[in-house]
DNA sequence: AGCACGCCGACT
DNA sequence: GTCGGCGTGCTC
C-alpha cells in the first residue's frame, strides 16, 4: 500500500508521424499516471511533443538506441482514458497512424512548448466562494473588496486589476471560476410552450432508459428543434452532467451560443471552433477537460474534447458535409459523435430535417429511434409555399424570370425581405469566345475559370488552384475580340438586381464578402434592423439563420447540380434548396419560394414542392439499393495524385494488384482518373473500395495500408478517404 | 512528414 | 576548388 510503484523504465510515446507506430523512450520515475499526459522527446534531429500512451519495462529497441524523454508534463491533466480510446477508434477506422491522430485532436498550443491559455473575459463567484465571502474578517480589505465587486455578479480582469493576489489565491481555493463571459442582461423569459410534436419528442427522449440510444430528431426548419435540444440539455445540467453540442459551421455558432447562454445564464458555456485564437481555444478545452464548462458548442473538432462528466450529446444540422474532414484524419464527426456516446453510454441526438440518408436508414431499420417534428412551431407560420418557374417557357433574362421579378416586386411592395440563392459565386462561371466558342481554362487545373469584377475591372480566377489573372483582350485561340462573360454569378446577379429595382437595397452575401473577421455577423445585424430588401447570396446564407422578415426566396441555377455525376448530388441539392426553402417566412408572415428550373417535372423539384423529404429518401434509397451505392454499401478510396496521370494510374494499379489477393468480399474497381483530373497541375486518379460488410471492409483496409506505406511512393501524394463524401 | 547525408554541375 | 541540386534513408 504504501509501497512506491515499480518505476517503470520506459515509456511508450506517440508522436505526430507518418510513422504508424510508437517510440520507446527512457523515463525513470514515470508511473501510470503519465499515461495520456505530454511529453517532450527528442526526436530526429529536433525536438517534438508527444502522447504518452503506455508503460513498458522491457523493449524491443536495443538499449544504446533509446534516448530519454526531456520532460514529461504534469502540469497539465492527462488526457483522459476515453479519449485515448476513442482516439485509437478513429485512427483505426480511417487508417491514419496513432500518433497523428493524437496530436491533431490536441489543441494547436498544446504542440508548443510555451504556451499560455488566454485570460477569461469574466470571473465570478463559486458557491464556496460565496460562502467563504460570510465569513471574511474584516481586516481582510483585499479580499473584503473583492467580494464586494464579485457579488454584484461576474468581473473582468480589469475590474480586478489591483486585486490580482488574492484573485488568484481565490482562484486555487476554488472561491472563483472563470465566466465565458459577462451574463447578459439576464432574460428571465419563461421558456415557450412546447407543440404537442415537441412535447412528444422531448419527453420521449428524456424517459428513456439511461445509457446510449441515438435518435434521429428530425424537423423541418422552423419546426423548434432547438427547442428540444434546450429542454434535453436543460436535465443533463441539472444532473450535474456536461452537454456537447456540436453544429457544423463557425458562422452559427454565435446564434445558437447566444440562445444557450441566456437559456441557462449561470451555467459555464465553451465554444470551441478553429476559428478562436490558440490561447482562447486552448483556455476552452482545458474549461472542459476540467469539468469546469457545463456546456460545449462547437464545430467538428469538439467531438474530441475530454469531458469527464458528459451526460449528452447533440449533433445539430447532421447531414451536413462540413462535418467530414476533408484532409489529414479524414473523420466524420456525426459518425465519431455516435460512437462517442455509445463508448460513455449517453444518449446521443441527431437533428436535421433533412437527415443523410445515412442516417435515415439507421432511423429505418431502428438501430437510432425516430422522432418527427412534422409542423412549424408558431401555430401561426405554415410551412412555405414552394413553386417551380417552368424557365423553358418563362424564360429568364439575366438570370431571372418574369414571375421571380413579379414577386421580388410585389414583396419589395409589401416592405418584406426577399433573398436570391444562387450557389456560384463570382461574376460568371465563364469568359466565353463569341467568335469560336473558346472557354478560358485553368492552365493548372481542369477547370474553367471564373470571372470576377474588382473595383476597377475584371479578373479572371480559379476557385480550385486559387490563380488569379487578369482577363485576355482577345481570344487565344482564334483572336477574336468578343470575349463575354457567360452565366451567371452572385455579382452579376447583384448587378442585374440592382438595375431592376433602383430603389431596393441589395446585400450580397458570399464566400468574397464574407471574408473579413465579423463581416457576416454585421450584415446579419443589418438585416434583421430591416435595412436590406434584397439578399444575394451563396449557400452560406442557406443555413440555419433567421430572417423573420424575408418572406420570399427565388433560386437561381439550380439544376447545375442535377447534372452532376456524383451520385450524392441530389440529396445534397434536396437539402439545400429544403434549407434556404426553410429561410422564407417565420414569425407568421406566409413564406414563398420560386425555383427557376428546365425540369419542372424532375421528381426531386416534385418531392420539395411538396415538402415530402420521407418520399425523397424512399425514392432515393431505392434507387441506391439497386445501384449498389451507400448505405448499402461502404465505400472507400485511394486517391493518388502524381505530375502525370500515367504515374497516378500506375501506382493505383500497382495498389489494386497488392490488394486483390486478400480482398475477399471487398470489390475494388479499376482505378479511373478523378472527376477534377488535374488541380495545381497534380493529376488525380482514384481507386474506389466498397463491400456490403463494413468489418470485412475495415479488415481489409488495414492490411492494404500496412502494404502500401512500406512500398516507396516516389513522385506520388497519395491518401485513403474511408467513408468519403465525394468523387 | 522533416531533416540530414550524399554525390554531380556552374560559380566567386 | 566550393555552393547547392534534390534523391534516399532514418527517426526510440
Amino acid at each position: 500500500m504504501t509501497s512506491p510503484e515499480p518505476l517503470a523504465a520506459i515509456i511508450q510515446v506517440a508522436l505526430n508521424t507518418p510513422l504508424d507506430r510508437l517510440f520507446d523512450y527512457l523515463a525513470p520515475g514515470a508511473t501510470e499516471a503519465d499515461i495520456g499526459r505530454r511529453v517532450w522527446v527528442p526526436f530526429g534531429h529536433r525536438s517534438q511533443a508527444g502522447v504518452i500512451i503506455g508503460l513498458v519495462e522491457h523493449s524491443a529497441v536495443p538499449e544504446g538506441q533509446m534516448k530519454p524523454a526531456t520532460e514529461i508534463d504534469r502540469g497539465l491533466p492527462p488526457l483522459p482514458d476515453d479519449i485515448l480510446q476513442l482516439a485509437r477508434f478513429a485512427a483505426t477506422y480511417y487508417q491514419q497512424p496513432l500518433g497523428a491522430t493524437l496530436l491533431s485532436l490536441l489543441p494547436p498550443a498544446l504542440k508548443r512548448q510555451r504556451f499560455r491559455p488566454a485570460a477569461p473575459g469574466a470571473y465570478r463567484l463559486t458557491e464556496a466562494g460565496d460562502a467563504h465571502c460570510q465569513t471574511l474578517p474584516a481586516r481582510a480589505t483585499a479580499q473584503q473588496r473583492l467580494a464586494a465587486l464579485l457579488r454584484q455578479g461576474p468581473a473582468t480582469p480589469a475590474d480586478l486589476a489591483d486585486l490580482r493576489a488574492p484573485l488568484r489565491d481565490w482562484l486555487r481555493r476554488g472561491y472563483v471560476e472563470p465566466a465565458e463571459r459577462l451574463a447578459g442582461p439576464s432574460r428571465t423569459d419563461a421558456p415557450p410552450t412546447l407543440t404537442p410534436a415537441q412535447r412528444y419528442a422531448t419527453e420521449t427522449i428524456l424517459a428513456a432508459d439511461p445509457g446510449f440510444a441515438a435518435w434521429l430528431l428530425h424537423g423541418v426548419t422552423g419546426s423548434g428543434k432547438t427547442e428540444v435540444y434546450l429542454r434535453l440539455i436543460e436535465r443533463t445540467l441539472a444532473r450535474g452532467e456536461q452537454a456537447l453540442v456540436l453544429a457544423p459551421e463557425i458562422h452559427l455558432t454565435p446564434q445558437l451560443t447566444e440562445r444557450f447562454q441566456q437559456r441557462f445564464p449561470d451555467k459555464r458555456l465553451v465554444s470551441l471552433h478553429s476559428g478562436l485564437a490558440d490561447g482562447e481555444r486552448l483556455a476552452g478545452w482545458l474549461a472542459c477537460a476540467e469539468g469546469h464548462a457545463d456546456l460545449v458548442l462547437g464545430t467538428r473538432l469538439s467531438v474530441f474534447t475530454p469531458l469527464p462528466r458528459l451526460g449528452l450529446i447533440l449533433v445539430d444540422e447532421e447531414h451536413d458535409t462540413s462535418y467530414k474532414q476533408m484532409d489529414g484524419l479524414r473523420y466524420h464527426a456525426r459518425d465519431v459523435a455516435v460512437w462517442r456516446a455509445r463508448q460513455r453510454g449517453v444518449p446521443i441526438i441527431l437533428g436535421s430535417a433533412t437527415p443523410a440518408l445515412e442516417t435515415w436508414r439507421n432511423a429505418q431499420t431502428d438501430r437510432y429511434h425516430l422522432l418527427s417534428l412534422p409542423e412549424r412551431a408558431h401555430a401561426e407560420a405554415s410551412l412555405p409555399e414552394i413553386q417551380l418557374v417552368d424557365t423553358r417557357t418563362d424564360r429568364a433574362r439575366q438570370g431571372l424570370s418574369s414571375a421571380l421579378t413579379e414577386a421580388l416586386h410585389a414583396t419589395l411592395a409589401r416592405g418584406e425581405q426577399s433573398l436570391v440563392f444562387i450557389n456560384r459565386r463570382g461574376f460568371a462561371p465563364t469568359l466565353y469566345c463569341q467568335q469560336c466558342g473558346h472557354i478560358s481554362t485553368c492552365p493548372r487545373c481542369s477547370a474553367n475559370l471564373v470571372v470576377h469584377r474588382l473595383r476597377h475591372g475584371f479578373q479572371l480566377r480559379c476557385h480550385h488552384c486559387g490563380l488569379a489573372s487578369r482577363p485576355p483582350e482577345t481570344c487565344p485561340d482564334c483572336g477574336g475580340m468578343d470575349l463575354r462573360p457567360f452565366g451567371q454569378g452572385t455579382q452579376k446577379l447583384e448587378d442585374t438586381l440592382t438595375e431592376a429595382f433602383p430603389e431596393a437595397r441589395i446585400l450580397r452575401i458570399d464566400r468574397d464578402t464574407t471574408l473579413r473577421k465579423g463581416a457576416f455577423a454585421e450584415m446579419r445585424e443589418a438585416i434583421a434592423a430591416r435595412e436590406i430588401d434584397i439578399l444575394v447570396g451563396t449557400q452560406i446564407v442557406a443555413k440555419g439563420h433567421d430572417f423573420p422578415h424575408l418572406t420570399l426566396v427565388g433560386v437561381v441555377g439550380a439544376d447545375q447540380a442535377l447534372m452532376s455525376a456524383d451520385f450524392r448530388a441530389s440529396e445534397r441539392l434536396f437539402a439545400q434548396l429544403m434549407q434556404v426553402a426553410g429561410r422564407a417566412g417565420r414569425a407568421g408572415q406566409p413564406g414563398r419560394v420560386l425555383i427557376q428550373t428546365d425540369y419542372p417535372h424532375h421528381p426531386l423539384y416534385a418531392a420539395l414542392v411538396a415538402h415530402d423529404y420521407p418520399g425523397f429518401a424512399k425514392r432515393t434509397l431505392k434507387e441506391r439499393r439497386e445501384a449498389e451505392f451507400p448505405p448499402y454499401v461502404h465505400q472507400a478510396i485511394l486517391r493518388a495524385e502524381a505530375r502525370n496521370m500515367a504515374e497516378a494510374m500506375a501506382f493505383l494499379d500497382d495498389a489494386r494488384n497488392l490488394g486483390l489477393p486478400s480482398a475477399g468480399p471487398v470489390v475494388l474497381y479499376d482505378p479511373v482518373p478523378a472527376i477534377m483530373t488535374r488541380v495545381s497541375n497534380w493529376e488525380r486518379a482514384q481507386l474506389l473500395v466498397q463491400s456490403r460488410s463494413r468489418q470485412a471492409l475495415q479488415a481489409f483496409l488495414s492490411d492494404w495500408i500496412t502494404g502500401l506505406r512500406a512500398r516507396p511512393a516516389r513522385q506520388i501524394r497519395w491518401h485513403l478517404d474511408v467513408d468519403p463524401l465525394d468523387f
